[in-house]
DNA sequence: TATGAATGAGACTTCATTCAT
DNA sequence: GATGAATGAAGTCTCATTCAT
């Protein structure tokens, strides 16, 4: 009648089980859709009962947002945007981070092509806010390479009559058709997405490049 | 014996009906989406009794089938992809075409943002069927633009040691960043837009042009 | 703006219309059943509108009313009850003519099926007031039945020991072997009847034929 | 890692709402029909909400699955086919054990007319299956009747010149009569329903035994 | 008179959420 | 803490019926 009280609650469980019932959701909801996944299906797949899912989560929406952060927080340790983010020493250097990172991305999404599909098509569909901070990581994106160009042409290795913002962007969409790839073909030859990339490079290089004439001034 | 003819049922009235239908359905997917959106709002945008809908359409996915033949082809008609079919003189006649036909569709898109949300993405959450044909679509204009190059390259005005096919992927992919702003703002100034197109441009006509150095060759 | 009169409407033409209706509302309930039946089905089995039908019929159970009566006619007309009426002059006159009776009907049903359904299963699930329309439908067979043993007691050739009565419901049922073959057997063969007539007629003759014992008292 | 196990499921809840669900909608389905019943009031009249019948029954067919299966044993329980199948030793003692079981399948009718309607019409009405399952009901009566009969020739006590099989379908037959008054009339009076069972066990005694003249034979 | 366009009541069914155990 | 039983709001779709033409 009096039991002596249990040891307290291990503290990071809750953490531990909305990790687990996050990455159960991630595949199911990439699987089929936000809307066509029950919290049924979801705690299943995690080995729970769906009562459970309610203790730790208030409603379907907030899994989809914790499902959102996991998919960000995945991406962003796959293209690594620090390397981006120190100093380039030149025009070879910052496009060899560009590469690198515009070939990080589609391999990764090729391997993964859920994490497209839930971050575009699902996030976008289901709720605003998460559009919202999808904008602010894409807007990360492009300032950080802004910024990198900038201090080229202030280092004089990137040609000083470009706008960095407008060109960033568009450096940016030079590794959209690998992204639209992923998104159309279920797989994605690496050699084709390479010859991509390549394409990319070269523009961006003819584009940025200091050219002769311009050294001469 | 045989019963006097009434009069005869409205002809066209099924047509009417069902751009009527379609018409409301757009607006109303494209603000909160195809999953949120009920049968009885579409109905009521469109003047009707939700059972009159049925009487047009036999289901709820149909009037998204209705929907996105309407999207497209208001986008096509936007976009008018007749003229890049033309075979083009010179590499700035394409160039031209091509910057108009980036430029249209931006613009239209500015005006109708629904339309992108419901074709890139209603379209592609809800349904396999409307993903396939707008693969098509993009496929469509990616071999158009390419075939252009190739005629290009016959006659001397595009550099010949391009993969037109990865270059037309990659050249189409340049209107995206303008895409991505009308996507994630409410309101893109043309003269932002504009400024994105020129630098598209540019980086095609670098890419693209036959080099002092190819030519003597 | 002043049209003449037309004709005054054929009296005769709401009879023909209501008979069109029911004649091919009766084949339709009989296939697929009175509530998988709908309104449209009917118009366009008979040629008409959907709209003109009410214009006969002032709702759907009407018609099953009306295909009731149509039935049930069809039914008395196969039967023909009144052979049994006329007086018998002997036991031998009688039970050929109730044997004629329970082959027709069976022969009738096997022939149309359909309307076994409809007076058994339809009638009796929608409607009270069919219900009680066949109860009196049997009722008038069994009495009649019941009359012409009661004449026959009253001649003699009737074993007088018997309740004309139950009899007569007895010898009803002798019907019933062949009338359930019908109900579960889409095609009864009629050699098969014949043997099920034949063992009825026999155990009818023995349960009425004055005994030799009883007629010396 | 692996949760703790939460309390098991309830056993044998299934079994009994299953029970529940089924007895509440074996009343209505009697009362006004399958077709005119809604889920709701089979819901609301088990103490449920509607809902719940989603949880034990995956459609409403499947609700009158459930039915017909209760039905059907409440019937079997009833009538006790048993005592038919042991070898009986004399005509008397056959014809014993046929007008008790068609005295209990009556009586049992009387107290629950409601169960008549189902099994005969809405089972019929509603459901090819059920009709099938029906008809394999009747059968195993017959042929149950019809070994005991072919028993009895073998044993010298039933006349040898009867089909037993077509005879057993006949004798069922007599049966009938009280089960059109069952169907017919609210309510029978045990004494007219005696009187019935008298005739058709007289029918069937002189239809069945030997004659002594065959006896000589 | 005949028609079919329009309607809305109402059916079945799903599933996010609550809560007693 | 964990569970699954219970619920009812809400959605899609059908179709008998009305009525303007």
């Amino acid at each position: 009648m009096a039991p002596g009280r249990g040891r307290p609650p291990q503290p990071g469980i809750a953490q531990a089980r909305r990790a687990q019932i996050t990455e159960a959701a991630y595949a199911i909801f990439a699987a089929q859709g936000y809307e066509d996944t029950t919290i049924e299906e979801i705690a299943r797949a995690a080995g729970l009962g769906h009562g459970t899912v309610y203790r730790y989560f208030n409603a379907k929406a907030e899994i989809l947002h914790s499902v959102f952060d996991y998919s960000i927080e995945r991406l962003m340790t796959a293209i690594e945007l620090e390397p981006l983010c120190a100093p380039a020493e030149s025009l070879d250097d910052l496009l060899d981070r560009v590469q690198r990172m515009c070939k990080d991305l589609p391999e990764f999404l090729t391997r993964e092509p859920e994490l497209v599909k839930l971050i575009m098509v699902e996030s976008t569909a289901a709720d605003d806010e998460l559009l919202l901070r999808l904008r602010g990581l894409a807007d990360l994106m492009v300032s950080t390479l802004a910024r990198a160009l900038a201090d080229g042409q202030a280092a004089g290795w990137v040609r000083a009559s470009i706008d960095p913002q407008v060109y960033a962007h568009t450096l940016m969409s030079l590794s959209v058709p690998g992204l639209v790839h992923v998104l159309h073909e279920r797989q994605t030859r690496p050699a084709e997405l390479t010859r991509f990339l390549a394409v990319g490079a070269a523009l961006a290089r003819s584009a940025l490049e200091v050219r002769p004439a311009e050294k001469q001034l």
